[in-house]
RNA sequence: GGGGCGUUAGCUCAGUUGGUUCAGAGCGCAUGCUUGACAGGCAUGAGGUCGGCAGUUCGAUUCUGCCACGUCCCA
């Protein structure tokens, strides 16, 4: 035993077998007669690297993975990234600045050079990082979402949609981020309550001296104004309709309009309309037939409809007109309030609401298969609970802008003729055919201009379980019907709408089947104080700094004892150290095992033989509870029911029982038979610690075992005999008791005791654990008895009671206390039962298994009641 | 303002059709352990009116309604 060290180190042990693995193919796969499990990986950004949100969504995914292979499922977890544009494409551009390159100057072919040139550099940095976690993904078919396959296949999908009527390209209210200066999705717009001013401005009636006060947060946008809007009903402004209202400083005439969208509570009651510039205020311009002024360049700052303030960014304008307004009498006066406002998700920068041309996609027609597939449990959530985000959004989904002012990610296939006609085709080529079969034959191909922007990332994310096996393009290739649909998938709740929604559009859409059967929704990592993880609070560890301080075992453990599904978790450092003490104990565990040496001629002895059986059976017993864990997708709770088999039930009980005496041999079938336990015990943890199990597996297997734990069988449950489960739980609660005895009369374990143990009621014994029972608590002599001998200490387990002879004098009142109070307890509890039991209507109601359980429970309590009082008269002799 | 989700031990969470001595787990905490697998360990123990108030029921942590608090989405 002096040869293994007593801490087990993780370092070398996960980078060899790793190696190994991949070097034997493990992990790669092709279709065969197997039943297939797929998976492909929510492909991460290429620019990120691995954080604790990583390590969670990926360990999950391996454990599933790996559990299914050794299941005997021909398994793929396919691997990938996507390109991100906006993400990317700022990179690179500050990347470019800090060259001192201004990406304006650029030709669009340059910039997407140096972009290419940034991907190849960085882009697999995080699929890396996945390998030291321990992630079985079968490399070789590692995807890009800007592949040539898969842009392939995201042209292919445009033009399809936009033949089927679904791509439109429209002008629509959309939010603009003037820093990336391109438009965005609802959904990549996050709101926030923040402090704002409000400002009250007088605006004068033309033709009059009255004035009518309106009240804004955003005064610069009074230059685009249009109308001033008034409830139908509200007196206070009713002589001024068909008058006309004066924007300050510019003195452009404007109507009143009614419309009873203003709410007369709010302000001043009068609403300014600016249809360029909001999105309520755009819905009342169409109403109302309003024009519609466009006071902003894309970058924020003001142009020349504005008429004054010119080239000023938005915020300075505000600060300058809002000093202008005070010192023309404008301005009336400034309230603080809380507003919501919308910024970028990539930039962080306020978004401005934009009137701009965009394509668009129909969501209502795809959207409600993708509904009822969910809501009819044809793919299923897990937790469930999802169901109802989902359904809430899906019956309020608004149409997907899907084009962005960006270069890096597929260019939309959309040419413009010279007179302003589209045609959409996959090539260049392609479209100069179309155009001159459909306008005019003449044409050349420096007539037809592609449009100048690309596709929103997600258009092409939300192809990704078909694309990666091109089964848009090649719809009856091999692979595509093998694998699709894929079997789970692994995500967070908060792209639920953007990425896993669109999925099961598009498989619905381009494969008439679901994406996946199973989607498995894990919580965000948070901190221990419940903050989300960022870089600029600092708050979140290097994924990878924990693994050289915990191994990759132990942080996957800490990853999923905290994981439940569906909540978020609070990260706790100290999880990753319980996962390490594990692999110790584990470690240890095989030291012991290891060190012990076999006697061949040594028969194994009635405790051992008790030990095998009940272990035998506790382990199937513990299969089965695993199982159902899994069907239910409770990683947490299949992981910790490991956890205390192995820790609890293998090394602080079954160990225990069988392990010889200090220099003493162990029988041969003891031993085979403990192998045997610890090997598949190693296999059903292989799946949540692959490094440790499989360097203990290697020194403990067979020759007719597998060559590799990742390749070996996942145990099944077998049927067992629950009876010998309960005798040990009776023997456990003898067992605990004596040990506390010991502890509060202190008596050192290494001091032996006799023990005599007097059944009550006619039960008679039960001698299957006497022998453990002896084992463990260090018993002398164990003897039954009919009658209480004098001077022993006793205690009450169920209705048996265990007799220890004491060198020191019971303390009598002491006992006395402790019965009297444990009689109370009873009694209570018995009258309880009682008064159920005289209850007619519960007699009557109750089903009847209930009622006699009852019945049962009186019996055991008069039977434990009389024991007591016979110990209390006793005491008193 | 509208909606979703949640509130169980000091912390993080289970609790599967209302009924077992059912109020649980892990961690933490307390107490005691130095030879012989493991102090990254062993043993024992203490902690909760199941957010509040009503209701349904023989019976509610579990079902219903209202309220409070937290959180997320939408406007």
């Amino acid at each position: 035993m002096s040869n293994i060290p007593k801490q087990y180190a993780p370092s070398g042990v996960e980078k060899k077998w790793y190696d190994s693995w991949i070097e034997n193919g493990y992990f790669s796969s092709s279709p065969d007669e197997r039943p297939p499990y797929s998976m492909v990986i929510p492909p991460p950004n290429v620019t990120g690297v691995l954080h604790m949100g990583h390590m969670l969504n990926n360990t999950i995914q391996d454990v599933l993975v790996r559990r299914a292979r050794m299941q005997g499922f021909n398994t793929l977890w396919l691997p990938g990234t996507d390109h991100a544009s906006i993400a990317t494409e700022a990179k690179v551009v500050n990347k470019l600045r800090e060259e001192g390159i201004d990406k304006k100057k650029l030709s669009r072919e340059d910039f997407l050079h140096h972009a290419w040139e940034w991907k190849e550099k960085h882009g697999g940095i995080i699929l890396e990082q996945l390998k030291k976690l321990g992630a079985s993904c079968d490399w070789d078919k590692t995807r890009f979402t800007m592949d040539d396959m898969l842009s392939d296949s995201v042209i292919r999908v445009f033009i399809d949609l936009y033949e089927k009527g679904l791509i439109y390209r429209g002008v629509r209210m959309v939010n603009w981020d003037p820093k990336a200066l391109t438009a965005l999705s609802d959904e990549e717009v996050i709101h926030k309550e923040v402090q704002s001013k409000f400002y009250y401005l007088s605006y004068h009636i033309q033709g009059s001296e009255e004035t009518v006060t309106i009240a804004t947060t955003r005064p610069e946008t009074i230059l685009g104004d249009t109308a001033i809007c008034i409830h139908p009903e509200d007196d206070r402004f009713r002589h001024l309709i068909g008058k006309k209202a004066l924007v300050p400083l510019i003195n452009r005439p404007i109507p009143f309009i009614l419309d009873e969208y203003v709410d007369r509570e709010f302000g001043t009651g009068a609403l300014k309309v600016t249809p360029a510039h909001d999105i309520n205020d755009y819905n009342l311009g169409i109403k109302h037939n309003l024009p519609s002024i466009d006071i902003f360049n894309d970058d924020g700052t003001l142009n020349e409809k504005a008429e004054i303030l010119i080239g000023e960014d938005r915020f300075v304008a505000r600060e300058k007109i809002s000093r202008e307004l005070e010192a023309k009498g404008h301005l009336i006066k400034v309230e603080e309030i809380t507003n919501s406002i919308g910024y970028s998700e990539r930039t962080d920068e306020v978004i401005e609401p934009k009137l701009s041309l965009q394509w668009f996609l129909k969501m209502d027609v795809l959207a409600k298969p993708a509904l009822d597939v969910v809501m009819n449990d044809t793919i299923r959530f897990h937790p469930p609970k999802f169901k109802n985000t989902y359904k809430h959004w899906m019956e309020n989904v608004r149409d997907w802008c899907i084009s962005r002012q960006l270069w890096w990610g597929h260019r939309i296939p959309a040419y413009y003729l010279p007179d302003g006609q589209i045609v959409v085709a996959e090539s260049p080529e392609n479209a100069l055919i179309m155009a001159r079969e459909k306008y005019d034959p003449e044409l050349k191909d420096t007539d037809l201009k592609q449009d100048e922007d690309v596709l929103d990332t997600w258009f092409s994310s939300w192809l990704w379980p078909i694309s990666v096996f091109d089964g848009i393009s090649k719809p009856d290739n091999e692979e595509i019907r093998y694998y699709y649909p894929t079997n789970d998938l692994v995500t967070a709740p908060e792209i639920l709408f953007f990425w896993v929604a669109r999925m099961i559009m598009a498989g619905i859409e381009f494969r008439n089947e679901i994406p996946f059967r199973n989607v498995y929704l894990h919580g965000i990592v948070r901190d221990k104080m419940g903050r989300k993880m960022s870089k600029s609070l600092g708050n979140s560890p290097d994924p990878i700094l924990l693994m050289d301080r915990y191994g990759a075992d132990g942080v996957r453990v800490g990853m999923l004892l905290c994981s439940p599904a569906g909540n978020d978790l609070l990260f706790d450092e100290s999880l990753c150290e319980q996962g390490r003490n594990f692999c110790n104990k584990i470690w240890n565990a095989f030291r012991l095992i290891q060190g012990w040496e076999v006697d061949e001629k040594l028969s194994p002895s009635q405790e051992s033989n008790t030990a095998t059986e009940w272990f035998e059976a506790n382990l199937n017993r513990n299969l089965e509870i695993i199982e159902d864990h899994y069907t239910k997708y409770r990683i947490a709770d299949a992981l910790m029911t490991v956890y205390k088999l192995i820790w609890d039930d293998f090394c602080s009980w079954y160990l225990e029982m069988v392990k010889p005496a200090y220099q003493q041999a162990i029988d041969a079938p003891t031993y085979r038979k403990t192998i045997e336990f610890f090997n598949k015990l190693l296999r059903v943890l292989h799946p949540f610690m692959p490094f440790i199990t499989e360097e203990i597996y290697q020194e403990i297997k067979n020759d007719h075992d597998w060559e590799s734990i990742t390749i070996a069988e996942m145990p099944g449950y077998e049927k067992h005999d629950k009876a010998i489960i309960d005798q040990f739980d009776f023997a456990k609660l003898v067992i605990v008791a004596l040990r506390n005895l010991r502890q509060e009369k202190n008596i050192p374990q290494k001091e032996k005791m006799d023990l005599f143990i007097k059944k009550n009621h006619q039960q008679s014994p039960d001698i299957t654990f006497d022998g453990i029972v002896k084992k463990l608590c260090n018993i002398g002599h164990l003897d039954y008895v009919t009658e209480k001998p004098s001077g022993v200490h006793s205690v009450i387990v169920k209705s048996t009671e265990l007799l220890i002879p004491l060198d020191a004098n019971v303390n009598i009142q002491e006992e006395e206390e402790r019965l009297k109070a444990e009689l109370k307890y009873q009694q209570g509890f018995l009258a309880g039962i009682e008064k159920k039991l005289s209850n007619e209507k519960f007699v009557n109601n109750a089903p009847e298994n209930v009622v006699a359980l009852e019945q049962k429970k009186r019996q055991d309590a008069l039977a434990k009641i009389s024991v007591i009082q016979e110990q209390l008269r006793n005491l008193q002799k």
